[in-house]
DNA sequence: AGCGTGACGAACT
DNA sequence: TAGTTCGCCACGC
């Protein structure tokens, strides 16, 4: 069974739209902590992957990281590509542009508060 | 209860 | 520029 702690993460996974990609530290700042290696830990143990989307978190040098499903590295390289994420030489090319920040809209909203 | 580990990050050398 | 060290907090033993 899982902890609230990391249903709040795979939770905060499922923002993540397809084609983009977020960092770990990134998600911990969402999620209110600095603990990134706790997030990390948290997002390794997604059971639902990869209906949650955990393939699209990645370092924050815009290095892959790790991945425990399919076959580990290789798997999640293959999901970015298929989401037009393009990997060279296991890192996220055009990083800093698919880099998703949590709660940044990216329509102008409907009319001010 | 305490200790070690870990899908990380930033600073230091 | 690259490799190493310390810090971070949640979780299992």
């Amino acid at each position: 069974m899982a902890t609230e702690f990391q249903r709040r993460v795979w939770e905060a996974l499922r923002l993540i739209p397809e084609g983009r990609v977020t960092s770990y530290g990134a998600l911990a700042e969402y999620l209110g902590t600095r603990a990134v290696r706790a997030v990390g830990t948290a997002v390794g143990k997604n059971p639902y992957a990869p209906e949650v989307p955990c393939h699209r978190v990645v370092r924050a040098d815009g290095r892959i990281g790790r991945y425990s499903g399919g076959e580990g590295v290789a798997t999640k390289i293959a999901l970015l590509k298929k989401e037009g994420v393009e990997v060279r030489d296991g890192k996220i090319v055009g990083f800093a542009s698919k880099l998703y920040r949590f709660g940044d809209q990216q329509c102008t909203r409907p009319s001010g508060s």
